[in-house]
DNA sequence: CCGGCACTTTGATGCATATCAAAGACAACT
DNA sequence: AGTTGTCTTTGATATGCATCAAAGTGCCGG
């Protein structure tokens, strides 16, 4: 094979691609303030300043290292997250090893969040991340002043809900070339709503947690990339990018058609 | 084989093996009430005379028989509904007829709740079942005065949740044998928490539509049932019951231990 | 510049589960 | 009691993906 523009992603090359292609998400007139983490968080547009004070008060910043763990599966659930730059990754674990990743998490999106008394999975980046942490308690009881925010997190709890369906769809009912399409066009389709270009794709993510992700193993995930390369769907670009040749031939395969 | 006790399993032995297995949960003190039909719902329990009265005031009643469609999935979400006796089963679709069951729901869960505009999966009965229905807008407004039902359904979105992750790792982790043993485990947990008999447990649910849950066809769901019956691990019973003969052994299974 | 490391790709083989086919079991209806 | 329809079980075979193995690629540190 001549090319092999998706080979040499190491931390480093994960962080460059995801600052260029992830923008932090700032509030309207809005700028970056170390003292006030909450006002640059997505999930706080449109609340008035008494809200977004109140929030700071419960929040602090986190900096994690590629790779560096959050929380495991089981440890009290003391706090829940914001993902502000970077990417997270979540997980549960079977006794020997085998690992189902359920989720990605980018800018904008809450970790913890639907959890009670401990968490469900583990949380780990897979780049260089920082996250707006807040005390669950604190939170808790701000709740109760503020409804508008609790109806914002119910919103949010519903959109991550309709996402596991949907994965469920894929990993209960769909062949390895149909995974990978739709994971894909998931990736483009969550670009695209953050406002961040969705083709080509930013793809900062091994294929070790790809194939945790779809219920496949990474030989399968490289030797189905490749295929749908070979075929003409997608091209592999430097920077660890995927370019959509065909987004209606991909989302025909995606559905199985 | 002698002995064939699971067939037979036709709607009418259905309904009445849930009427016996899953009684409506009822608050505490109360009757049920055709005029007042929110008040037997358990997630109305804390709720004061008040907060009832204005939840009665967007509810009715909706009875489906065996087999009949609630909603299909694109549907407008006019509707959120809460189930009060029977059992239904929500399911995703892929166009060549690929079916993937997302759920079972029985006696005091919610339908429809997560869902903005449209619903994101069919609904349908597995067996005669009654629903309490509620006008999605009505009761939007109806939050906005009484948060306390709102915090109660953002943690009923939370568990609903949690159970989809855990879905998560059965598809795409584990083998035929652990998915069984978890699915059998998952249904007397349910009925223990909902204050039903864990043990034996009423199985209303077809080998297509476990399958359909599970991630496999009815032929393998078949085998391995009677794989875990021939090594002594469950006996099937009359009346389309289950009894598991060794917890600790089943739950080591369900784990791949 | 070289060696080590982490990740990816490719190839050969095996297996768990799907698929195809048919018989068995039970309930409902006549 | 026989018929019909639905669901379940069992058997034979096929296959998609996993597993095992090894080489390729690029980055980084020495």
């Amino acid at each position: 094979m001549a090319d092999r523009p998706l080979t040499g992603s190491n931390d480093r090359s994960f962080e460059n691609t995801l600052r260029d292609a992830i923008p932090r998400p700032q509030s309207a007139g809005g700028s970056p303030c170390a003292a006030c983490p909450v006002r640059d968080l997505s999930f706080c547009n449109a609340l008035t300043d008494e809200e977004l004070d109140h929030l700071n008060r419960v929040s602090s910043d986190v900096s994690l290292t590629s790779g560096q763990s959050l929380f495991d599966e089981g440890a009290p659930a003391d706090h829940v997250y914001n993902v502000t730059t970077g990417a997270m990754k979540v997980y549960k674990l079977l006794s020997d090893g085998r690992r189902q990743i359920t989720g990605f998490l980018f800018p904008g999106d809450f970790l913890g969040l639907a959890t009670r008394d401990a968490y469900a999975y583990s949380a780990e980046s897979i780049c260089s991340t920082t996250l707006c942490r807040f005390n669950r308690q604190k939170l808790e009881n701000l709740l109760k002043d503020f409804p508008k925010v609790e109806r914002r997190l119910l919103g949010i709890a519903s959109d991550e809900l309709a996402l596991a369906q949907d994965q469920m769809l894929i990993l209960g009912r769909k062949t390895a070339k149909e995974k990978i399409a739709s994971f894909l066009l998931m990736l483009s389709n969550r670009a695209q709503k953050s406002g961040n270009k969705s083709n080509p794709i930013s793809l900062p993510i091994t294929r070790t947690d790809m194939a945790d992700f779809l219920g496949l193993t990474t030989e399968t995930v490289s030797r189905t990339i490749t295929q749908l390369k070979t075929s003409g769907m997608i091209t592999l670009m430097s920077g660890n990018e995927v370019r959509l040749e065909n987004r209606d031939a991909l989302e025909d395969m995606a559905e199985g058609e």
